[in-house]
DNA sequence: TGAAATGTTGGGGCG
DNA sequence: ACGCCCCAACATTTC
């Protein structure tokens, strides 16, 4: 019997367009397919840890489709890869490139370690269109604008395309954990149903979420994709986030698949947000926990866990701020357009730190994701790349108006406010008494009277931007 | 990937 | 008929 090749799965947890797994079986040799789990990083939120679970359990019945399995260890990563390599005698480790700060120490220190050891090892690109440190500006720098950003990379090489899954015929084994014992899924309680309602984590469940959104969504997504009411959006995040799918799939399945448009453009755009995120993270890896403008570590953030508590549990007596921090709370998802309300109204209406919103959203959404929430959140304070300037300060009142005119949106995830006409429904607290007393809302009591006033609120942000502003 | 304040314009009421 | 005022409606500026 010949070497094994371990393919060691990390954030690619799919077998097409899986550059790794194609490469190790293309040299005919058998395949241990490993997953490990390490806690040593930034502990992952329950519904991330939900995902993962239902990811591994579809990628483990892929793999068990051609008579393989998906071997699972737990522990300190490099230990666990030294084990399996002594315990199996490969030769050889496989994997796809991963651009965290973390990820990318460990992984060099894994190669050296490999090295010591001759023990080959070859990497390759499964999560990105344009790795970070293929784009640079003309100075040869990394790029600090989306626009710039996106318009080099459409004029960069076009992506490879996607490989198909390879016919895997020959695997090695080795004895693992169970995915049970990692119990990954809530237990008492268990809160998970909304996600189970809402979501199938796997290769498959993503590839039918991007069929349905090309046939069905991709057509009119300019327009819906900011009516949070609307299923306007490919909701692939999460997907994403796990390599359920690869953005080269989605590339070449949208491009292939329609017309060229604006709505596709935009489609793709978004894409290039999330490739954006990336380059940022890679080339200021210091974005996670620090602003990346300087002058904001002067920013006077307030301290108020009152505030922070309100917001996080969707009682801040705003009703599209709730519903989104509500649906964040059900499905472990937000709507893009509801996420900007939100983060604008923690950090600009309660003056609280980006990074507490950046710690929540990590703790509670299931596409949780490093380069994602921190470049987003950096962007949405003022602080960050290319970021709305601190002065853009959104009223929760108007946004809900504009984007869920006849509160749908609000009454799905605040059915407290449910009986209110769309007039009110944004604004309950303007509402006749008589109105409020026929929809059953007492505020206050039923739900809650604004925490805070927004056309004050508005003017003590603008206060405290100007004291960063003076001194900078 | 805003909102509010301020400025401008033009139609209609009215003396 | 004319000038004046009011104030939407729209545009521009400022935060």
């Amino acid at each position: 019997m010949r070497a094994p090749i371990i393919v060691w799965f990390r954030q690619d947890l799919r077998l097409s367009d899986n550059p790794a797994l194609a490469a190790a079986a293309a040299s005919g040799d058998p395949i241990l397919p490993l997953y490990i789990l390490d806690d040593g990083g930034r502990a992952m939120g329950g519904a991330s840890r939900w995902w993962l679970h239902g990811s591994l359990t579809a990628l483990d019945a892929s793999l068990k489709a051609y008579g393989g399995a998906l071997v699972l260890r737990r522990g300190d990563t490099a230990n666990i890869l030294s084990q399996v390599i002594a315990e199996t005698g490969a030769r050889s480790v496989y994997w796809n490139r991963c651009y965290e700060p973390h990820a990318i120490a460990r992984d060099a220190a894994i190669k050296s370690g490999l090295t010591r050891r001759g023990i080959a090892f070859q990497s390759f690109n499964a999560s990105l269109l344009f790795e970070p440190w293929t784009i640079q500006n003309k100075a040869g720098g990394p790029y600090k604008v989306f626009t710039q950003f996106w318009k080099s990379c459409l004029s960069a090489a076009a992506p490879e395309p996607p490989q198909r899954a390879p016919d895997v015929r020959l695997f090695a084994k080795a004895t693992g954990d169970t995915l049970a014992a990692w119990r990954l899924l809530p237990e008492k309680p268990d809160w998970a149903g909304g996600l189970r309602e809402n979501w199938t984590p796997g290769e498959r469940g993503a590839r039918a979420l991007l069929d349905h959104f090309l046939d069905e969504k991709l057509k009119a997504y300019r327009e819906a994709r900011d009516m949070p009411a609307l299923e306007g959006t490919s909701r692939l995040s999460p997907h994403l986030h796990f390599g359920d799918i690869g953005p080269r799939q989605i590339w070449q399945a949208a491009r292939t698949h329609a017309e060229p448009s604006a709505n596709l453009d935009r489609f793709l755009a978004e894409i290039g947000w999330r490739e954006f995120s990336y380059h940022l993270l890679f080339h200021f890896a210091h974005i996670t926990q620090r602003n990346l403008r300087a002058e904001f570590d002067r920013f006077p953030w307030e301290k108020n866990d009152s505030a922070l508590a309100a917001w996080q549990r969707g009682r801040t007596g705003y009703p599209i701020v709730d519903a989104g921090m509500r649906e964040l709370w059900h499905t472990g998802w937000m709507h893009n357009r509801v996420r900007m309300i939100v983060a604008s109204f923690l950090v600009k209406d309660l003056l609280i730190d980006w990074r507490a919103g950046e710690a929540w959203f990590w703790d509670t959404l299931a596409d949780a994701d490093l380069a994602n929430n921190a470049a987003s959140w950096q962007w949405v304070a003022g602080s960050g790349a290319d970021a709305a300037p601190y002065f853009r300060i959104f009223n929760p009142v108007l946004q809900g108006e504009k984007f869920d005119p006849q509160g749908d949106y609000v009454r799905r995830y605040v059915p407290e406010l449910a009986g209110l006409p769309a007039a009110y429904v944004h604004k309950p607290w303007t509402a006749p008494a008589q109105i409020l007393r026929d929809a059953g809302v007492t505020l206050g009591k039923t739900y809650p009277l604004p925490i805070v006033d927004h056309a004050k609120a508005r003017d003590r942000a603008l206060a405290a931007f100007a004291t960063i502003r003076k001194a900078g």
